[in-house]
DNA sequence: ACATGGTTTAACCAAATGGTTAACAAATTT
DNA sequence: AAATTTGTTAACCATTTGGTTAAACCATGT
């Protein structure tokens, strides 16, 4: 019972590499590591994907496939704004804490990497603004918020929502919290970041 | 007059390391390429800094020592807090446009290395939130601005300011945007982002 | 001139690292 | 059950990498 074609073996290698690499980086992770962490010897991390690159890809797309379908949650749903930036908001701070390696883990290595996300872009079901963009521009005119690119919305929702976690240390110095008193704080993030946008885009 | 005791030629290591530094990362960079960069021989920078490490160092606080006036002028200064918000937006997306690298170096270095900010905080004129938290209460209570905690207040500044730098590939793959047309959008930001905080927190 | 002391270089080194190989073990096929 | 394929391992390999060394270089003080 140990020899078998196991689907679970590619799956172990996978978390532990996920695990190093997102905590370490391409550059910082260690193919021994990676071994020593899902149990097995160096050489079958080569078997299975044949290459450091090619891991590192496999692990990539992993995150990034975890991420996506949250944006888009955003983005292609009906709801008013309002309501979808406050599900959001609120939704993605609890994913997030979940995976806190994830956000810092995709943007630092599409920084060391640009060209890789032309590759991610040409997935059909790739994040698209489109549909965000109509809506924004018809809740504008309707006088329901005041005038504001999707564009720019978009960006300071991602970056309400994404930053405290990419930058909790250097947040978590500046603001002099531990880790208990930065968890809370995020915990409150939850509305109070909904709040925020909603406050500066609602018309009164 | 080429072997004289060079002031500049430390400078001119700090300058290659740190260009190297910046856009590959502790992990990623080679001391090699750092030689190369400098127009030195390897063994240079060992004699002038002692090792990887060191020289590393020498630049993070470099670089740091860049950063913390420019945040030092949100919290230190006596003007109201919307004429902080507008002044600090303006002045920090400007001196981040012509370091483009310095906050994502930053960050990506605290979070591979989260003990690296005990020697930073140590720092007597390290950035402190006390007088900036005492400026929100008091125009809180005055009625100037909405009820808002000076942590989730500057956490925001920082989020929108900062975000849009560390994110750019992936904020650039997302509004479909080119290298032109993404720095378009911030330089938009210089007002815009001013305008969001100040309509989110200005009492009507 | 030459001794001195900081500066610079080429050659070298040991350790680490991604990757390969060849042999062995366990399933699967025939 | 023999043959073949698939999974697994230890040993090995070439290259890269941070760092060292010993000798050369050169400006300056004597």
């Amino acid at each position: 019972m140990k020899k078998t074609k196991d689907e679970n073996k590619e799956k172990q290698i996978l978390d532990a590499a996920k695990s190093i690499f997102q905590s370490k980086g391409m550059d910082g992770a260690r193919m021994q590591e990676i071994a020593d962490k899902a149990g097995i010897n160096k050489a079958m991390l080569h078997y299975y994907y044949r290459s450091k690159q090619l891991l590192f890809e496999a692990v990539f797309k992993n995150a990034f496939s975890l991420l996506a379908p949250q944006l888009n949650a955003v983005l292609n749903d009906d709801a008013s704004i309002e309501s979808k930036v406050r599900n959001f908001t609120s939704n993605y701070i609890s994913f997030i804490a979940e995976h806190p390696y994830l956000p810092n883990f995709i943007i630092q290595e599409l920084n060391r990497n640009p060209e890789f996300i032309i590759k991610l872009k040409d997935n059909p079901n790739f994040l698209n603004l489109d549909k965000f963009k109509v809506q924004v521009e018809q809740e504008v005119e309707k006088g329901i918020i005041k005038p504001i690119s999707a564009e720019q919305l978009f960006i300071n929702i991602m970056a309400l929502n994404i930053f405290p976690f990419v930058a909790k240390p250097l947040l978590m110095a500046f603001t002099n919290t531990d880790n208990s008193a930065y968890k809370q704080l995020i915990e409150d993030r939850k509305t109070e970041v909904a709040d925020f946008i909603i406050n500066s885009i609602k018309h009164t």
